[in-house]
DNA sequence: TTCCCACGAACCATATACGATTTGAGATAC
DNA sequence: GTATCTCAAATCGTATATGGTTCGTGGGAA
């Protein structure tokens, strides 16, 4: 279908047997939206994915219906489905969410972590702290997906870890990540992913090693919100804060 | 449709107007699957239920798929649904899934339920300890249901909720609930219920909170795994364990 | 008797078709 | 000029139809 001829039926069997034309659409939305080629708020017109695909209708909804469970498409009966738009609210909520699953995810994989992915994971902050200077955050975010995805992989528990995963997949939909939004916070990160990596090197008692995860992504999204409530109150007056305002311009 | 002219079409406007028939497609599997009408590894064929709700199969099938993806069936490609079975690992992994975000549902409650929730949790957590002489697994099993939800509804993560509801749904496929295999269990049980609301009330930190509540959990968990371990150890060979038996025949 | 193959029934996956609903634009009345 | 009504285009929801896949069953050969 990328090829764009359509004589590909033989190479189209073969490559797409083992997928369901559903579970193509499927991934194919999921990959545009996590991508950001699907902004959010962007409206998922069923004909319109369907002729992009070269397949009927049919398929495209269940794979939006799936979408929906996961919550990264809204759905509105007679109306059509978009992408799911996380306002600041949504994004809280999924963070502090993200917290308590990867955290747990986290603490659990800490025992059953290799040397060998240990080591990576070192290597990836150190990256990290290496591009701290010449800061993009795109980059930067992508790094730091990395970095967690080394820590909580080794989760023997299959469900949470896909709770993890849901929970990064919904919270990629914003259009930057925080640290384009408050960039001072990658510093701080960054010593924190040091301090969970010597929890685990030191064999710490898990429930710590899940406590200082959490406690680092919701440091993230402390971070976040300190940030916005400094902008809305630039913005709504210029009346210096009452209490602990620690400008940094 | 359901009248057969075709002529209903008022009715069936003003009747299933804020329904779509795939919305009461699923909540009907849920409702059957919730209430054990259809047991585990029920072969779930799209005609069969197509018929039984006067609709075609296309519907059926998006709520399957919505099912799927909340883990109530399982799914194989060109076979079918059926709903799902949980294996005595799969029970382990949704137990200690389910501790770690209802424990930390409720530990976001704790400073938010009021005081009536409260009351009407020490009410259903009394009438558990009154029902243990004359034991019912199934109405203990609603009862703690009750108990543990009145502690975890008030929780303003909305995300978090839900996935503590859907950890629920899951569970709720067994056969029998924990305490029919391990009755012994429900007097602990009910002395854990107090702790936690005697924190609860006492203004304890939430995040103690939290970990009593986990570990509530996880508590029934290790009791159905040792329940398993004496079978599995009486039923191959008929020698004592080493240590620590606690026999109660 | 046992193994293997062929055939057929059951069922899934997808395409097409059509009625129903929403939505926005243009016309008309005030 | 503004508000409201009407109508048509776009899109969704569901039914029906058809081609494929799986799985069980029965017959034949070793």
């Amino acid at each position: 279908m990328t090829g764009g001829d359509g004589t590909a039926s033989a190479v189209e069997t073969a490559l797409a047997g083992a997928l369901s034309k559903s579970q193509l659409a499927y991934d194919y939305l999921r990959d545009r939206i996590a991508l950001h080629e699907l902004s959010p708020g962007y409206r998922l017109v069923l004909q319109s994915i369907a002729d992009e695909l070269a397949m009927s209708v049919v398929p495209v909804r269940e794979a939006i219906r799936r979408l929906e469970a996961e919550g990264l498409v809204t759905y509105e009966r007679n109306v059509g489905a978009r992408v799911a738009m996380v306002d600041e609210h949504g994004y809280v909520d999924a963070m502090q969410a993200l917290g308590v699953v990867e955290g747990a995810a986290t603490g659990l994989s800490a025992r059953a972590i290799s040397a060998a992915d240990l080591q990576r994971a070192t290597e990836v902050n150190d990256h990290l702290r290496a591009v701290l200077d010449h800061f993009d955050p795109h980059a930067f975010t992508a790094l730091n997906r990395q970095f967690h995805s080394v820590l909580f992989e080794s989760c023997p528990n299959k469900l949470l870890l896909d709770m993890v995963h849901r929970g990064w997949a919904q919270l990629s939909g914003l259009r930057d990540s925080t640290f384009a939004f408050v960039p001072g916070r990658a510093r701080d990160s960054v010593a924190e992913h040091a301090h969970i990596l010597d929890l685990i090197a030191g064999g710490a008692d898990p429930l710590e090693v899940e406590i200082a995860a959490r406690n680092h992504r919701w440091a993230t999204m402390q971070a976040f919100l300190d940030a916005r409530a400094d902008r809305a109150d630039k913005a709504d007056r210029a009346v210096p804060r009452p209490t602990s305002l620690r400008e940094t311009p």
